[in-house]
RNA sequence: GGCCCCGUAGCUCAACCGGAUAGAGCACGGGAUUUCUAAUCCCGCGGUUGCAGGUUCGAGUCCUGCCGGGGUCGCCA
């Protein structure tokens, strides 16, 4: 409902004690219709029996500075007088920050984010932006909503893909390290992985060539053989094999804090499997113990969830090593360990994990665990090449890393302004990373995004510039009717307003609303949507009307206008992680 | 085969609890700068919302079936 918040409780209540049946909905009129907001009345028309001039009444009633009410069908679009944007420009301007583009309606929450939760054996590529994006932006959203969150990284710092980039090194890289080649930590161990992946690959060919089948041969290859003893080595705790490991993260650590810090990101808490799969086991043995999960002939632990239509899951290897599954039961646990008020643990990963978290919630439910409801899955869509999906193992991945430096690279090409050095490499640094996130951001996260590397990511249109441009534009206006001296919202209003002007008045209006189901929908979407949408108002407006060149009135009005209209806008940006320069 | 997600203009996306004549960007064609940054603005072109039923004052939206794409379904994470 695009209320301002006060506003609309003030108006409810007026509501509630006429004893009503229904509140009338509230939306934003259309473009092609006179009028900020329309009450939709169609609900409440049976409780009038149809008597559209009784309903309309009863409920504009409460509302203030009403300039004009048109009925038309069971739509009432109304207009408000001057005075009213007057008093909401001024409470905007007077607390841009607490009540305007921060509000305290989810003082009470308290969220636990995850994300990007990377594996350490590959560098990040496009789809952990996608992720980085939505977990940040997501994150900010319920701050600005008033609600707690600690954010937090989940390592994937163990496992047969950590042994294979290992073995990777031992074979075909030691010594060399990331020092002695000069190479990032993390690009470097994905190339030990790479490599190990090659040289696997070959052997299973061989093996299928001598007659094997495909699965036959994937687990007799003698790189696997090798690389599952390195696991169970680990598991043993092989004080050799575990300093190889320490190493080896140690590089891709560094390599990852470096893009993070480019991504403006950082985490409250880091979980390392390597820490968590212990705890896991040890839920896995209670719940055997309790008779919740099986045992099968060979020794390995089972839960079974076809009655749930998921099938069963293996919890442990017949080995008693824990998979995937295992660690996560004990990550679970742990955070409610850490925390235990909050109210909602939320996992930022792709939906093809979809299934995974269903195992997952489910058997934290028969474990009769109470924070099994309060998990929430914020499943996104892959990052797709227009051929299909991105594979490591055919080198068609879209590195995180290089993107950023494309990106900063076109953005560079893009500044007309004649500036010092330093600054237009911020400047390109801030734009390159805008038109890239907003890219990722503005699609709802359950669809797929296909990448195209041949068409570059637009920076003209509907695109994180965009925004950026127009808030520019905005505070540069600001600073030069500072300069002369004029000051927004100071003596008497416009007797009327330009309907360029209700068109800007009405979206910066809708800024509370729109921040607070992005943050309650998980959809960042639905605020890069509304960034746009503002902007492309506000350029409109300061394209076709001047304002330092105006009357007094009317230019002290405009200059309001703008003044919100920056604040709105560079809220909006900060929620959507996008930079906020201040040239361009 | 079971389950999940997606299907809207040539392409990329919207449509807020079901609401008014389904809207933007890109591309294409035309236009706007003696005045606040042209990464902007204006005009034009572009639709059987995958198909068929159903629910109701009203369906892109909800329900059923089908078609197409993607994901996933006991020992990768």
């Amino acid at each position: 409902m695009p209320f301002w918040h006060a506003q609309l409780a003030a108006w409810k209540e007026a509501w509630q004690v006429k004893n009503l049946p229904a509140l009338p909905r509230v939306e934003l009129t259309p473009p092609d219709q006179k009028g900020t907001l329309t009450l939709n009345i169609f609900p409440l028309l049976r409780a009038y029996r149809g008597d559209v001039q009784a309903a309309t009444q009863a409920v504009l009633q409460p509302l203030p500075h009403i300039l004009q009410a048109e009925v038309v069908k069971g739509f009432v679009n109304i207009r408000f007088a001057p005075a009213f944007w007057g008093e909401f420009l001024r409470e905007a301007l007077l607390q841009p920050q607490e009540g305007y583009t921060r509000l305290s309606l989810a003082k009470a929450d308290k969220l636990m984010i995850e994300f990007p939760s990377p594996n350490t054996n590959k560098p990040l590529h496009l789809g952990h932006l996608r992720n980085i994006c939505l977990g940040e932006c997501v994150s900010r959203l319920w701050e600005r909503i008033g609600a707690t969150v600690v954010r937090a990284n989940l390592v994937n710092d163990r496992g047969i893909h950590i042994s294979k980039s290992m073995l990777g090194w031992k074979k075909f890289f030691a010594p060399a390290t990331p020092a002695t080649t000069g190479k990032k930590g993390d690009h470097f161990v994905g190339d030990c992985y790479v490599a190990f992946e090659k040289a696997y690959k070959e052997e299973v060919e061989a093996l299928k060539a001598q007659g094997l089948s495909e699965e036959e041969a994937m687990v007799q290859a003698p790189l696997f053989q090798e690389a599952q003893a390195l696991l169970q080595a680990w598991e043993a705790g092989d004080p050799e094999v575990l300093a190889l490991w320490r190493e080896m993260n140690s590089w891709v650590y560094a390599g990852f804090d470096q893009t993070f810090a480019r991504l403006g990101i950082r985490f409250d808490k880091v979980y390392y499997e390597s820490e968590t799969y212990g705890l896991g086991k040890k839920i896995v043995e209670e719940g055997l113990a309790r008779g919740i999960f099986y045992r099968s002939a060979d020794g390995a632990v089972w839960a079974d969830l076809t009655d749930e239509g998921l099938g069963k899951k293996i919890l442990l290897r017949r080995d008693g090593t824990s998979v995937y599954v295992t660690q996560d039961l004990g990550t679970a646990e742990l955070k409610f360990q850490d925390h235990p008020d909050l109210t909602q643990s939320v996992y930022v990963i792709g939906n093809e994990q979809d299934h995974h978290m269903r195992v997952l919630i489910a058997l934290l439910r028969r474990l009769g665990k109470p924070y099994a409801d309060k998990i929430y899955h914020l499943s996104y869509g892959m990052v797709e090449l227009p051929t299909g999906r991105m594979k490591t193992r055919e080198g068609t991945v879209v590195d995180a890393d290089d993107l950023l430096g494309e990106m900063h690279a076109r953005a560079y090409e893009l500044i007309t302004e004649p500036l010092p050095e330093e600054e237009k490499q911020a400047i390109a640094e801030a734009v390159g990373q805008a038109a890239l996130r907003y890219y990722l951001l503005r699609v709802e996260p359950t669809k797929n995004i296909v990448f195209d590397p041949a068409e570059s990511i637009d920076m003209k249109g509907f695109t994180g510039p965009f925004l950026q441009y127009g808030y520019v534009r905005a505070k540069r206006l600001l600073e030069k009717a500072a300069e002369k001296g004029y000051a927004p919202l100071q003596g008497e209003l416009p007797v009327q307003l330009e309907s360029l002007e209700e068109s800007v008045l009405q979206y910066l209006y809708a800024l509370p609303h729109f921040m607070e189901v992005a943050a309650r929908s998980f959809n960042p979407a639905l605020l890069a949507h509304y960034g746009y949408e503002l902007t492309r108002r506000y350029n409109e407006f300061y394209q076709t009307l001047s304002v330092l060149g105006s009357e007094a009135p009317i230019r002290s009005f405009r200059l309001g206008l703008s003044a919100v209209y920056a604040a709105a806008i560079q809220a909006v940006m900060e929620a959507l992680t996008l930079p906020v320069p201040e040239r361009m």
